[in-house]
RNA sequence: GGAGGGAUUCCCGAGUGGCUAAAGGGAUCAGACUGUAAAUCUGACGCGCGAGCUUCGGUGGUUCGAAUCCACCUCCCUCCA
């Protein structure tokens, strides 16, 4: 899984497309090149799980990891609190403090699947801000930290701007602030760890430099900034969000076959660059796969390739053998192939599934009972539209009675409804 | 504290007494074409099989009739202090 090291990690960083911005670039690769550094990204605890947006920093760190960094992970557990108001349009609603602490948790775990604690001097360390601000006075705060903060200066960061100029928004003292805790954390660790390069996502750019110039009034740090790009579809549209909403890490949340398929349904025109953003394959491999597909009629290999990698590396092994099974007997085999076995199997490989209540129901109630249609009259919409699907069948009519008759092995139904959603409903 | 502006169906946004389940755009969904892609075209997009029912920040009122008028309340924004 993971692959050879690149020779030079900037390098291969710069030609995977994943490096926006540097500061005071010169001194940056110097620095690098002068041997094993410490570096930090952040995430904050706004619910329960990480989604695919946080993959590129998290990535990132192993590989910094992997070249031979020491990778820290930070918990927002203090600026979770707080809220990131960085190219936010509105004010967020604060959590309570509970809540924030059971995803400060939640988060560490997932983090921890990600990097390497065992490997030396360059084992990687998971920290939570909370540690170093919940004691902190508002006196001291304002003191010793908000003292180098320059408001004109803060004013003019483009991450608030609009929320500042535009009319019909506003931003509190409280998401204002933000930006402080954070640089805090970048001058905390560097003093703790000697941490010298802080990387995140390009809206964190005016968080980031905040934190290089903190570290420098406070402790005469000179630290560093790399920000990745933040990932956009071809399309316009926002990535990560799917008919469900976001598609988390956690697989409780999104199944391995959800993830899996998320990234099956990748557009053509960007899957080669997620390729170099979501996995760990060498570029040259990338670019072979590219020119084969370039090659090739018909279907691109990109897309499964990205799918098999990205869900490897989530859900392991395990998670991707389960989700590769109910793709291949959903959208290849012929469903009439599959022994009983097999649909149990599918069933707990997490192909969305539900136990009928009763021995028969008619098939407008069988798709609003399974998901498949919001209310009756949406199911009746697909029913006339042909949109649904029984056992690989169409079906035509609404006369259509589900029950054991019409199951496999009298107990399984395959619901479809559209070209890529299933049910699986047993008796 | 004062003055003004605003809150509409997932989002943006029209609508200022009946013709309004509410223009238009976006998003979403389905069908066709394909490759579980994109683009394009077609259709749907509050709930109900239907008659119809429930919606326009909240509560009450005026009226035969209200998203539209009145009162109070809540929240947001702008300017002044």
């Amino acid at each position: 899984m993971i692959a050879q090291l690149p020779a030079d990690l900037l390098t291969d960083l710069e030609s995977r497309g994943l490096v926006a911005q540097m500061s005071s670039e010169d001194e940056f690769r110097a620095h690098m090149a002068g041997g094993s550094r410490t570096l930090y990204s952040g995430f904050d605890p706004t619910a329960d799980s990480l989604h695919i947006g946080h993959l590129v920093p998290l990535l990132a760190l192993r590989r910094f990891q992997l070249a031979g960094h020491k990778p820290v992970a930070l918990v927002g557990g203090a600026t979770g609190m707080i809220g990131d108001p960085s190219f936010k349009a509105a004010e967020r609603q604060l959590n309570s403090t509970d809540v924030i602490s059971g995803w400060v948790d939640r988060l560490k775990g997932q983090l921890e699947q990600f990097l390497d604690f065992d490997c030396g001097v360059n084992s990687a360390v998971v920290v939570n801000n909370l540690d170093w601000t919940k004691d902190l006075s508002v006196l001291d705060f304002l003191r010793g930290i908000g003292k180098h903060f320059s408001v004109n200066a803060m004013i003019q960061k483009e991450s608030v701007k609009q929320r500042i100029e535009r009319e019909g928004s506003g931003i509190s003292f409280t998401e204002f602030s933000y930006m402080i805790l954070q640089s805090y954390d970048f001058a905390e660790l560097y003093k703790r760890y000697g941490c010298t390069i802080q990387i995140g996502g390009s809206d964190q750019w005016g968080n980031i430099t905040g934190g290089i110039d903190l570290a420098r009034r406070m402790h005469q740090g000179h630290v560093f900034g790399l920000t990745l790009p933040l990932v956009t579809k071809s399309d316009g549209q926002k990535f990560g969000k799917t008919e469900s909403g976001a598609v988390w890490l956690d697989p409780k949340k999104t199944s391995p076959y959800a993830f899996y398929q998320f990234w099956m349904n990748t557009a053509d025109a960007d899957a080669y660059k997620f390729l170099q953003y979501f996995t760990f394959l060498p570029v040259a491999e990338i670019e072979a796969i590219r020119e084969e597909d370039a090659a090739a009629s018909g279907r691109p290999k990109a897309q499964s390739v990205l799918a098999s990698e990205v869900t490897r590396l989530v859900h392991g092994d395990a998670g991707l053998l389960a989700a590769a099974r109910i793709t291949g007997a959903l959208f290849s085999g012929d469903l009439s192939d599959l022994t009983e076995a097999d649909f149990e199997q599918l069933r707990l490989d997490g192909l969305p599934s539900t136990k009928c209540t009763s021995d028969s129901l008619g098939i407008v109630e069988a798709l609003v009972e399974s998901g498949l249609a919001t209310s009756n009259r949406a199911a009746r919409e697909f029913l006339s539209a042909g949109a649904v699907t029984i056992n690989g069948k169409k079906i035509v009519g609404e006369e259509v009675p589900i029950n054991r008759d019409a199951a496999l092995y009298n107990k399984y139904i395959v619901l479809k409804r559209g070209k890529k959603l299933f049910h699986l409903l047993s008796f």
